[in-house]
RNA sequence: GCGCCUGUAGCUCAGUCGGAUAGAGCAUCUGCCUUCUAAGCAGAGGGUCGCAGGUUCGAAUCCUGCCAGGCGUACCA
């Protein structure tokens, strides 16, 4: 509906400047787009543009002396058809102020009501496939925090670019071989030794966490046997072979199921060990070396990646013949690229970001475009209760776990907080706060609002003994309190708020607008009253804070939390 | 050294393509429940937008240099 507004003024403003051209009023120029924006200031009418100052040295008049001009030319053509009724040219610095109708807006919440649940949908993907991949961690432990936050941006940036109008797919790519598997074996191998009695030593980078532990008891206690024969009888490389895949399977469904939990349904799962045994990392390795991008050296197989922007170049395949991280990341991501999405977004964490070149190098190298892939770099997140900071050292286990957060503060709490602050921003998350149930916690605030219109619901029934009126067919023309149109003016920005995030993928504008929607309408639940002894006026403000409702219960489902109807 | 991120109110942070007097929440102080949920509302105080230049009619925003913090800079993942 705003965007309608936006180009109903921009021809008006566009005409203007025809007319004024036509008058000899001013030379004729080309005009650059039009850009409305609200204005902060109530005074300032409900959009303004700022064309004047920007077309001001071309027409060789001051920006003040355009905008008079144009504002007098537009003035003219206002009439009741037409979508403003007012028009102003700012005395001091030149900006043209429109004050939209109330008949607009009301059009416009008209529209809203007639398609709950769609409000906030756009076509700007024009059904693009897009691929998201998050998470992705090895399945060597619990999740953590910091994957935690990645979980939670990488779901709701695809929600939010599915109501963009995107395909959507997450993806979570599991490194489930190479050196950090075969340290997991390793490690629940010695704490079974343990348990069974012997003296061991844990190396310092072996896991350490105690669920390592519960890993090794679990073989133990369960009598597990690989293939009908006890572990003491297997030679070690076999039974740390089959420690570490017991012990990757079991983490792999703890995940799952810790993901579950956490609101996040990823549609594929790629095994890196499976694109190794298909043979696709050899291939890519081959397809590099045949394009000149590969050389030998020290016995190591080198990818030129210094060639392609990175600052210097890598080892693919080390001397002892075993593959780097990088060549099966590759071979993963050139098998993405065969997959046809025209973009590809992966979520890492910052420590990964010395990463970026060397594997947008390796898509170069393979004459693939590396403007689809995008790489986002979530930072990492503190936890505090209140004041104090807690400890996050992973080496020791002691870190804290994406469960345990989930445990202490629950799903909705979790989500809203993790992207609550732009993902570029290291995020200091109080679980403390997460937990409160007072107005500071801003989670509860916003669902407070959804559940306080609900219980409005619930006294109008119980008051009339009458269910809710249809809401598409009711006259709004009484909303005319300013706290009313002020509601309605939010409402429809919803969309653009949407849009805009979705494509400059800044989750953080859903939750600071449904913040702002929030305070908008719990200061109009204080300053007016919905249901009243005007039957009309009542019908017109159950509508508004039906349509209120519909767009926050939207919102919050962009970003996985529930909207309770009661509190 | 080099690369990426960050620096805005006491604290945590918004600030879209450069636009009007830089905003919000918390904290502090003052008010509002016989009426739809006080998990709420109304109001007050609080700023050298890290520093210095530059571009521009106009800079928190763009450019350059510097300062501070975090992370990275592996034949680990």
């Amino acid at each position: 509906m705003l965007p309608e507004i936006n180009d109903r003024i921009s021809e008006l403003i566009g005409n203007a400047f025809r007319e004024a051209a036509a008058q000899n009023l001013l030379p004729p120029v080309s005009l650059p787009s039009v850009e409305l924006k609200i204005p902060r200031e109530k005074g300032h009418g409900d959009l303004a543009s700022n064309i004047a100052m920007k077309v001001a040295s071309r027409v060789k008049r001051s920006p003040v002396e355009t905008a008079k001009i144009i504002a007098s030319l537009i003035e003219k053509r206002i009439s009741r058809k037409t979508i403003i009724s007012r028009v102003e040219a700012d005395p001091r610095k030149g900006f043209l102020n429109f004050t939209v109708t109330p008949g607009a807006f009301h059009d416009a919440l008209r529209h809203l009501l007639r398609v709950p649940g769609h409000w906030g949908e756009s076509r700007a993907g024009e059904g693009e496939k897009v691929l998201l991949e998050f998470v992705s961690a090895n399945p060597t432990g619990p999740l953590t925090v910091a994957h935690g936050r990645q979980a939670a941006v990488g779901d709701v940036l695809a929600n939010l670019l599915a109501k963009a109008g995107y395909r959507v797919s997450r993806e979570y790519y599991l490194n489930d071989r190479g050196r950090q598997m075969k340290i997991l074996g390793e490690s629940v191998y010695l704490r079974w030794r343990e348990l069974r009695g012997e003296e061991v030593d844990l190396p310092a980078d072996y896991y350490q966490g105690d669920y390592i532990i519960g890993l090794a008891r679990r073989i133990l206690e369960g009598g597990l046997k690989p293939a009908g024969r006890e572990l003491s009888e297997l030679p070690p490389e076999e039974a740390i072979d089959y420690c570490g895949t017991f012990a990757s399977g079991a983490l792999l469904e703890m995940i799952k199921k810790e993901l579950r939990d956490f609101g996040v349904e990823m549609e594929t799962w790629v095994s890196e060990s499976e694109l190794v045994a298909e043979g696709r990392v050899t291939a890519v390795l081959r397809d590099l070396a045949a394009r000149g991008s590969t050389y030998e050296k020290d016995g190591a197989l080198w990818f030129r990646s210094s060639a392609y922007g990175d600052e210097k170049d890598r080892v693919l395949r080390k001397k002892n013949g075993d593959l780097t991280y990088i060549s099966s990341d590759i071979a993963y991501h050139r098998e993405k690229y065969g997959r046809g999405y025209s973009e590809m977004i992966d979520f890492w964490g910052p420590d990964h970001h010395g990463y970026i070149a060397r594997l947008k190098g390796a898509m170069k190298a393979l004459g693939l475009n590396p403007a689809r892939l995008d790489i986002i770099i979530v930072q990492l997140s503190t936890l505090y209760e209140g004041k104090k900071k807690l400890s996050m050292s992973t080496r020791m286990g002691e870190f804290i776990s994406l469960r345990q957060v989930l445990d202490k503060v629950g799903k909705d709490a979790a989500r809203y907080f993790f992207v609550r602050r732009r993902k570029e921003s290291h995020l200091d998350f109080d679980l403390e706060l997460a937990r409160k149930k007072t107005n500071d916690n801003p989670v509860y605030y916003v669902q407070y609002a959804h559940a306080r219109i609900n219980s409005i619901f619930k006294k109008f029934r119980a008051v009339t003994g009458r269910p809710l009126p249809d809401f598409t067919k009711i006259d709004l023309a009484c909303l005319s309190e300013p706290a009313e149109l002020e509601l309605i003016k939010k409402l429809v920005l919803f969309p653009g708020v949407v849009k805009t995030a979705a494509l400059t993928h800044q989750n953080h504008l859903i939750p600071a607008y449904l913040e702002e929607l929030a305070a908008i309408f719990h200061s109009y639940y204080n300053h007016c009253r919905v249901i009243t002894d005007d039957p009309d006026l009542t019908a017109a403000r159950l509508a508004l804070a039906r349509a209120t409702q519909l767009v926050i219960s939207e919102g919050l489902s962009i970003l996985g939390v529930s909207a309770p109807d009661s509190m």
